[in-house]
DNA sequence: TAATATCCGTTTGGTAGCAAACGAAATCGG
DNA sequence: CCGATTTCGTTTGCTACCAAACGGATATTA
């Protein structure tokens, strides 16, 4: 409980501790993955609606356009390894790309069972009017922090990424 | 593209600066960004198949269930104010651990707008028995981290939250 | 080369999530 | 009081997301 006052914490936070602090917990470690959470959801939504709404795009369909401009054409298994989805929800994600015209999608000749996914010409044009808006979104919400601890927190991050990613 | 060799960047984020190197992007607001995204997507997946599927609960399950436990019986808004849900999302949650038998609704007789939610035995019983388990997971999720560096990452994205959840 | 196994994207069935519309209930202004 | 407004939680309609089942296509192996 000695952190009760302790002015660095949120609210809730602070709660939380006098609530649970007779406990033999680990703070620390609820602290900063509460806070993982929580600060990705803030983004998101953010994100969301100041940008990606005005393309009607959702973050997953916006991270599929990007990672296909900056990689290219993918196989849609490879797709969706990068965007970080499941194969299944990928397909969604696809068609609904599909219809507002952004992606198309083409079969491998030589393996049929393939499929393989690419930019069209107003993805393309979308992704390249969209993301440097994007990012300026990016600064604001980490504008907060100096460029080292912009680097500092990505650092922390891709180390509990690395941690928590390989089951 | 100086970093292009830089070890402490992910592949994915080496061959990103190879491919966009020469705009004018701010890389370290869009890596902290990003990061912080796909940590919260990787430690949700570890806590539900970790523990979490073992009591047939989802992240947002988990959370009402914790946000009750910590605060006591709850008015549905504040409830979902605390569990950072919409307050539709909310109802379906709360129906969810309502049918799971972890959760009761009561109506509030001096406003019949109103119903407040706490937790049935079942619900305590499940979550005293549940968080000292997760707090394990939150634990190694974050195991590659020392205590400080775990307050510094909570400290960091405490900020995010602020700036990025201030609409 | 025929039977079997594996691999690939899609479909299915479920929960989660949001915004906006809704209906009932309370509150406010006159 | 009584009509208009505001405030609740729920419902609706949509996208997203996963795991698991599926079915067609390719590989393997006997």
């Amino acid at each position: 409980m000695q952190n009760r006052a302790d002015p660095r914490l949120l609210d809730a936070e602070r709660l939380i501790q006098e609530r649970l602090g007779d406990r033999r917990l680990d703070f620390d470690s609820m602290l900063a993955v509460s806070n993982i959470y929580r600060a990705a959801t803030a983004v998101r939504r953010r994100a969301e609606k100041g940008v990606l709404s005005e393309f009607g795009l959702s973050w997953g369909g916006f991270t599929t356009l990007w990672v296909l401009w900056v990689w290219g054409e993918m196989q849609s298994a490879d797709l969706a390894d990068e965007c970080d989805l499941s194969k299944g929800t990928l397909t969604g994600v696809v068609k609904t790309l599909e219809k507002r015209g952004f992606v198309k999608r083409t079969p491998v000749a030589a393996d049929r069972r393939k499929v393989t996914v690419s930019l069209t010409g107003a993805g393309l044009e979308t992704i390249e009017q969209l993301f440097p808006r994007f990012n300026l979104y990016e600064g604001e919400m980490v504008g907060n922090l100096s460029s080292s601890e912009k680097r500092e927190l990505a650092e922390l991050l891709r180390r509990v990424i690395v941690t928590a990613g390989s089951t």
